[in-house]
DNA sequence: CTAATAGTGTCTATAAGACAGTATACT
DNA sequence: AGTATACTGTCTTATAGACACTATTAG
């Protein structure tokens, strides 16, 4: 059987990202109103079409849709999966690469000037495309993930006390974790130094500031063992 | 910005498999002389471009794939991951969607009239494109998998004993497997029933056949904690 | 001193691995 | 009976979780 032309003229590659933050009520997801049809004016994922000039591969592509839709720099941003098909834009056969970032709950107001909304995971409105599929699928990858790397901590800032991080691990994975597990794990995965400065909690005993050692900044560490939840 | 027109040209949409099957001196991956350039005769994953018109998503190219080149269809097929880049092949700006798929040995014989040629993983010849790296990833997919789920089950035939299969796994894994942790877990995933018939091992006590249940025949059951081995 | 949170020491529970024993076939 | 392999009982070891204790701050 022939193949087709080669520049086949009939699918759309695009690229989408799921970026997430956490706030005080848990995980939230960004959310851009968007500008042309189909689904003007809906909310949906920061996407668009991969720029064959312009990118580097759909990686460079995805911090492209990051730095021009939500005026930031994501030092974590991961491929989750494609998913493509004849139906899921209403344009024809297309196949999006989607991506999925995690940003510290400050890096939302570095783009203040950009129209992206935050929505609670938990409360997402109706998403054209197959965004909401999408969206579940890069929550149960982050959860998963969770449980056995040090993920979370591109949720954090900077600098976080250890009952911070541990309260991140917490809201991300939807329990309780336990103390001395988590902060013997954190101590064998060996990626965090403490900043001698310290953090006072209310009105007690302050809490020992810490960082990710510059070796650890973009990456993840993974353990062999899962801190609670299962599979 | 505005964006290109819709119907891009210059993206090449392609989809390769990653076929993997055991024999007695280890996993092996399934390789096929190219038709046509570049790299015409080399050998190399199979794969295509995608059909929109034939294609349901990449997943029913991939099995399409499978089905053409192979001439076999595999009851396990994953997606690995999407790779991207202008340089990656020599006509353009290309986006391939990669899956992987496991098949028992005996397989191998039923598209016997494909040109499909077995190579070990541990012995690779020059690939082109970045085939390469291809592998290289979904059999660090495939190990990390069989940790902790039922993955190697698909590399066996339909029916198989205790020992046969902890000899698959420790195939898989590169390492030996502890036989009570091994026959606990099976027990635990609860996804095999014997059956009633026996088989002789070599000359001496027959060991029980087992097949996996209907339930369980497509996809893979996980386990929360792991098989040997670390991360 | 009290309250409240940070951090640690230590016991328990659970699950994986080691090892040796029993079971069952063939020669 | 001998032997090789299948299978199991049980002890040991490793690690996660529970719980209580100490530490340090503000008021």
């Amino acid at each position: 059987m022939p193949h087709p032309p080669v520049h086949s003229p009939t699918i759309l590659c695009t690229v989408d990202v799921v970026l997430l933050t956490l706030a005080v009520d848990g995980l939230q997801v960004a959310l851009l109103a968007r500008d042309r049809a189909p689904h003007a004016g809906a909310l949906a994922l920061p996407g668009g079409f991969v720029h064959p000039g312009e990118d580097a591969g759909t990686h460079g592509a995805a911090a492209r849709m990051l730095r021009e839709k939500a005026g930031l720099h994501s030092p974590y941003l991961e491929q989750l999966a494609t998913f493509s098909g004849p139906d899921r834009d209403p344009r024809g056969w297309s196949v999006s690469v989607v991506y999925y970032a995690l940003v510290p709950p400050m890096a939302q107001d570095v783009g203040a000037t950009s129209a992206v909304e935050w929505h609670s995971v938990d409360r997402l409105p109706p998403l054209p495309f197959d965004h909401t599929e999408i969206v579940h699928q890069a929550l149960a990858r982050v959860r998963s993930k969770s449980q056995y790397s040090s993920l979370p901590v591109h949720l954090c800032g900077e600098r976080f006390t250890l009952p911070q991080l541990k309260a991140v691990y917490e809201a991300v994975l939807g329990e309780r974790v336990n103390q001395v597990s988590f902060r013997r794990r954190m101590d064998e995965l060996g990626m965090l130094e403490p900043v001698v400065g310290e953090l006072v909690g209310g009105a007690h005993r302050p809490a020992q500031v810490w960082r990710v050692k510059a070796a650890h900044r973009t990456g993840v560490s993974l353990s062999a063992r899962v801190l609670g939840g299962e599979r």
